[in-house]
DNA sequence: GCTGAAATTCTGGAGTG
DNA sequence: CACTCCAGAATTTCAGC
């Protein structure tokens, strides 16, 4: 990767594992100063390697109850897809959208306050986005999450069944 | 949800988009002081609502260029796999690990920086992590993220073919 | 949940190697 | 050119209410 060295990916990796590390925390860990790491997280920022923050949040606690995984199987994947998936990705409760190699080629991940409302996108998915393009869609329904974007959810391996 | 009124899911809705937003910032939005957004925030962490804060890197940045989805078939699916799972989320290249409904009980997502470590970490999953258990596994190469973790990627809907 | 003051952190410019 | 240092600005923290 040009102009990123060690440093960089050290900082990545600290960013990575904790959003909301102080560039104070960052300098100390990292050996830098503060305005340095700042320095370098603007450039990082700038060249893509950072995308965003995110808090990493409970979904039953914003009564979104049901975390499904929508996998979408296309009749033809062109450029006119991509525009289709960012007009998906706005919805507030897509938490995910991928495409990849296999016999479905979309990947979704939202979440919904009940099966219903699941219903409902699904429905959407060809009716309002995917049109005609849609073949068919598979559905499964998230029991159990242990980590989530690098951050590990289950603190203790004590058996419990909810997150 | 107890103890949680609607500006305590704002906070978390804002936090799921921007998890570096100051207390300042936070307190503007949803009409409270920074202090009772900190003393709201702290609440939200010890309730579990908010498992943690995370970076969205790009992966190849970090010489991850291969993103995989590996699903598993699972023989059984009892308590035992709890550990195991907990073990797998140790990793540091898996970024997602699910229990799910369907034909394939186990999601993981995870980065390689090239495609026999992804064959080598397959090979694990059965050597080492979920021995016999593991009946099949069903691995996806990710080739465009258009949102993760609820924040969109791409940022215009010109068709640009990099991540 | 607010206020205000103290501590900490962040920011931007000048200077150094 | 990236880093450090330093002073001013902003934010965070913590007290009392």
């Amino acid at each position: 990767m040009v102009g990123i060295d060690e440093k960089d990916e050290e900082i990545l990796r600290e960013l990575r594992k904790n959003g909301r590390a102080t560039l104070t925390e960052l300098g100390r860990k990292i050996g830098l100063s503060p305005a340095s790491i700042k320095n370098r997280i603007e450039k990082l920022e700038n060249l893509g390697a950072i995308k965003g923050y995110s808090a990493i949040v409970d979904p039953t606690f914003l009564n979104e109850f049901v975390q499904a995984i929508i996998e979408v199987e296309l009749l033809v994947d062109n450029e006119t897809v991509d525009k289709m998936l960012y007009n998906i990705s706005q919805l507030d409760n897509v938490v995910g959208v991928y495409r990849k190699t296999g016999e479905f080629q979309i990947l979704i991940r939202a979440n919904f306050k009940d099966v219903p409302q699941l219903k409902e996108f699904v429905r959407n998915l060809s009716a309002k986005y995917l049109g005609k393009n849609m073949k068919r869609a598979k559905v499964s329904v998230i029991i159990d999450a242990f980590k989530e974007n690098g951050v590990v959810l289950y603190k203790e391996r004590r058996s419990r069944r909810r997150r």
